[in-house]
DNA sequence: TGTACATCAGTGAACGCGCGTTCACTGATGTAC
DNA sequence: TGTACATCAGTGAACGCGCGTTCACTGATGTAC
């Protein structure tokens, strides 16, 4: 690992640890085994640095699954594949909270964040907006019914599986597994000849 | 208003505007009309002033909404209620995000926040949970499927609205409506005959 | 009523500290001839 | 091969600044006699 990854890795795992508050140039220094000074070699500041973190150290599997899916759309059983995709959410957001929230704390480099993201076509909402589009695909299929909502269904699971996440990070509350969520949101919940 | 209320306003305000990062004992100060000693005649430190806000300004008229549906179990229709809960709920955590994000960037806050939460009994979970047991009184009132899960409903729904203000907070992303959210909820989403 | 003192909310100025950043430097490695 | 110089990743020490906090104080209000 070159040094770049190291201070990049040593800034993740202080910002995780001790929060974004205390994550100084000295504290990240100190873990990576660089000086302070070196810090300055690799990123014009200690912005740069959170932003270069925020790009390169966001874990990537719950995009990849949800690309993956929408590219083999129907492949394997619906039901399956949402467990999946809420299980795989819930861990994703689970790692992603803490240093995703932190950055509501300084609103300049969250505006950094967000137009980083958007210049890159990433962010939160376009995973919302994958699992919409296969969702959708498994309408055209036949798997889901006529009258099902993507967009709303999409929101209901990864919402559930993302306010979870962070009560999980904020008590030690466990919640409805993934296939509780998955099979509550795909059965009737109002009693049958009541509409809706 | 009392010195002490002026002083958790200001507070508050520069919080939500500034972000808990820029929230120093000057600019809060500057923004109550005090000077900056003064603030020390009415709380210990910064920790102790931050405490005192997240207790006496966070807004409280969805805990309240859910509190009343409670009591008065099965008044109105269902899905009236239910898009009023989330109609709140998108406004109650937009409202809230903010502030309770930004303590994740300083871990020793947040953990003595959550101690204060149980003390009182209150807490996030504490919402999810007075709507399960509504959902779960409209099942025995026969309003909901006999195999409809209280809980995961909860937490779908609570969900949803937890992200869609996120990310209202986050872009200016839109997001199904809260009726929408509700009648997906309700609605079986798979074909029907088919599992589950 | 006037006088003497107590109380107390609030202040201006200073404090020590830790922060992000920069500086002149070092010493290992590469290159020219 | 040896010699002279260039490059460059990384350093130790210092910098100015803004932070949270404390200090001795002021001046308005209340109270006793």
């Amino acid at each position: 690992m070159d040094t770049r990854g190291m201070m990049l890795d040593a800034a993740a795992h202080v910002m995780r640890t001790k929060g974004l508050a205390r994550a100084t140039t000295k504290e990240i220094a100190r873990e990576s085994g660089f000086s302070e000074a070196a810090l300055y070699k690799h990123f014009r500041d200690k912005t740069d640095l959170f932003l270069a973190v925020l790009r390169e150290r966001t874990p990537g599997h719950l995009p990849e699954l949800l690309a993956n899916l929408v590219e083999t759309r129907g492949r394997g059983d619906l039901r399956a594949n949402l467990v999946k995709v809420a299980r795989t959410a819930i861990e994703f957001y689970g790692e992603t909270f803490p240093m995703a929230a932190s950055i509501f704390s300084e609103p300049a480099l969250l505006a950094a964040h967000r137009e980083a993201l958007i210049g890159r076509g990433a962010g939160p909402q376009h995973v919302r907006d994958a699992l919409a589009r296969y969702l959708a695909d498994e309408k055209a299929d036949g798997a889901l019914a006529a009258d099902a909502d993507p967009e709303a269904a999409a929101a209901l699971l990864l919402g559930a599986c993302f306010m979870q996440a962070f009560l999980g990070n904020f008590t030690d509350n466990a919640g409805p597994s993934p296939e509780t969520l998955v099979d509550t949101l795909l059965a009737r919940q109002s009693i049958e000849g009541r509409n809706p």
